[in-house]
DNA sequence: GCATATGGTTCACACTATGAATGAACAAAC
DNA sequence: GTTTGTTCATTCATAGTGTGAACCATATGC
């Protein structure tokens, strides 16, 4: 982006006051910090690193997955999702597997123990997202997932030019 | 939290759907990814470490900083600062002096070169943050910015609970 | 069979972060 | 005016996150 970007906004041709866009980068930058801090929190909370966490829950929608799809669903190169599943692994979270139809791939997936810390950590996000909702009127609360939709939008929309 | 979090939530007494739970629980993570994926793009555009970038935003406020008062900005440690410093030392970006009224204390101030940097760095900030605003219509953009300091408010709210 | 693609691991490197120990400088108290 | 305790900053050991290059084993295509 950046190098388009700075010459001229794209849609609306009205100007945007300055303090409504100091606003929203202030707003933003709080959101963020919210959302690393329960990041640590979780990472303490579960005695888990950050990323054998994250990876934790990918095993949510897929019984079994693959290093190299690990490495693309979490946006890092294998190398690391190796060490990742290593540490995995040495907690008993995860078992790796030969595919049988081709043996260069190993197959990962949740021990019983895995899926009970899995559980554990869903129950958790879930209860938290659902207080932060609880603090909202009900009416409130529709205006503001509809108005995230569209910041989402308009987010990954100038994300697009940002490569 | 969550030992008490469990129970009940606390303010409404409706029960919130829990698609809505599962939408509010989509759209964070997404908003958290975008801003994650911000940072590492600035990183690689400025050519600065995450933490030498985040520090060096805060002399956008301050004239001089203490590495104690980075510390409880940037929330870590105060043995970390001093390997933030002194790598932003290293580039140039900011210079140690002494506090002449207290010599166990050293005043942190940008170079010339740091400043260039830091102006270059908010005008990037700033034009971001402006090309997403002006994705949405102006009635929109004061709908969003609205809706988002109830979450702001949400979140810190539940923030607290959380320790 | 042989070249080559692919999947995974190993290794060296750099950045983020913490906590314990150390040393220098100040502030009082005796 | 030395001792005692506090505060500020640094150093060091340790752990986690992440990349990229080199490597090995297993397929797959002529």
């Amino acid at each position: 982006m950046v190098h388009t970007m700075n010459e001229q906004t794209t849609q609306s041709n009205d100007t945007i006051p300055s303090y409504q866009v100091d606003q929203f980068q202030g707003l933003i930058a709080k959101l963020f910090q919210c959302c690393q801090e329960r990041m640590q929190y979780q990472s303490d909370r579960f005695k888990l690193p950050d990323a054998e966490l994250r990876c934790l829950q990918l095993f949510a929608h897929e019984r079994y997955l693959t290093p190299k799809g690990i490495a693309h669903k979490m946006n890092v190169v294998k190398s690391r999702v190796t060490k990742i599943i290593d540490g995995m692994v040495r907690r008993k979270l995860i078992q790796r597997v030969k595919d049988p139809e081709d043996s260069r791939i190993t197959l990962l997936s949740l021990t019983p123990k895995g899926q009970d810390k899995l559980n554990e950590i869903n129950y958790f996000l879930e209860s938290i997202h659902l207080e932060v909702l609880s603090q909202m009127a009900p009416e409130q609360r529709k205006a503001v997932l509809s108005n995230l939709e569209v910041l989402k939008a308009s987010m990954e929309a100038v994300k697009e030019l940002m490569v």
